[in-house]
DNA sequence: GGCGGCATCGTGGAAACCACGATACCCGGT
DNA sequence: ACCGGGTATCGTGGTTTCCACGATGCCGCC
């Protein structure tokens, strides 16, 4: 990996575009800082690691595109989206996530993201993004692309096979928690929730997922988490 | 997040620690090399994202340390760690996984690491753990530093091969049926037994596995028996 | 404006969990 | 022959979780 050591003349900063950095891991935001820093059109105004956080940021530096990754600890990155796209329907967000994208882009798209770029795809892809969602467009990777004009082909029904695509993104953050071992409470404490209602969650997705009962569904959340090694 | 934008005065690099740092994350692995370069007695002798890389790197520029992350793309962070410690048993190895340690850090040790520090914990705990790791010491946080206590006071045998091979016959029968999904009620059916003594087959179970709740043993069981696939 | 989906929380009884203790068997030691 | 340790079995009592309801509020849609 080259780093490019030598910082570059900074060019004026009033043309830079600003951009907030949402992760809740300190390590890439600061990557994520420092790559950018390299180009010259553009400029990260913030990092933080939380959704509040970004959501008074956005308040109080209002910036040009927001980069969102998925996994945050309490509140999922889809509901910061869901409120940035109310609260600010004109800052556009790119989601920077580490999951794959088969699973989660066409949610983040709906929740209101204008694009989707994968961690592991590396700076340049998500550089593209920046640019192309700063310039109004969409960005997804070909294969998203593919995916989207095949769904707008056939129409709205048959997509199935993926057992977790008729959950509503809550109920597949809890089913993802569950599959990591954790109990209703430790869940209802992480997400900051009551245990009613990840209780209510649990007996929704058994139902979607015709599951009989508490071990079962811990069954398969764990097998679903697990068989994504590729 | 403040940055500390003036690099510092590059310290004689003679006397830094060489650091080899394996993450499938091109952006956490811009940041960490980054953050350790302020450290003037640390520094990132080269940044990998595979196994294949990283075993390559150590041969060639014998690093001090390695840190590496656990969820990399095919293959588990987890043969890298054994691949590494049979190769090179005097190079440490530190974990930095954005996976909850309850999980994995019994795991890594296990495969051979020194260490295990939550990517969420931020830059100064694993700043702390590479320097414990290059003093010789091994670094867990206090939650697993005290389990490891009390597996070791209470479990005079368990650190062997990390499987249910301490587990009596009837244990692991029980074991099975956890994994395939069914509970308490419908074992206890099954084996013709009082429900009183599959729970205490249950219980003995997480003792062994050193499994802290109901959740915890149906995944670990689910695992092992998703694990007989091939 | 109604209808359905979503997310949130509560209640109350059934079931499970969990920390104990208890009995009994077998087996290896000293 | 006795004791200890591991195993297998079951019970008791208190805590927690499950789960089948109901209820509210918010959207989006026709």
């Amino acid at each position: 990996m080259k780093t490019t050591r030598p910082s570059p003349p900074p060019p004026p900063r009033s043309v830079r575009k600003k951009i907030l950095v949402v992760d809740d891991h300190p390590m890439t935001r600061l990557g994520v800082t420092e790559r950018l820093r390299i180009e010259p059109d553009l400029a990260v105004c913030a990092d933080v690691g939380s959704a509040k956080e970004a959501l008074a940021a956005v308040e109080k530096l209002a910036p040009d595109l927001v980069l969102v990754d998925l996994s945050m600890g309490e509140r999922s990155g889809l509901e910061l989206i869901k409120d940035l796209h109310a609260l600010h329907p004109h800052v556009p967000v790119l989601v920077f996530s580490m999951h794959y994208e088969t699973l989660y882009a066409e949610r983040a798209l709906r929740a209101g993201a204008r694009g989707y770029v994968m961690k592991s795809e590396g700076a340049e892809k998500l550089i593209s993004a920046v640019r192309a969602v700063l310039s109004g467009n969409v960005y997804l990777s070909p294969v998203m692309r593919d995916r989207a004009v095949h769904r707008f082909a056939r129409g709205p029904a048959a997509v199935k096979g993926d057992n977790a695509a008729v959950l509503s993104d809550r109920e597949l953050e809890v089913f993802e928690l569950i599959g990591q071992g954790l109990g209703t409470r430790q869940i209802s404490e992480r997400l900051k929730l009551s245990t009613s209602t990840v209780e209510t969650h649990r007996s929704h997705i058994k139902e979607k997922l015709n599951l009989s009962s508490a071990t079962e569904l811990v069954r398969a959340a764990v097998e679903w988490t697990a068989g994504r090694g590729h």
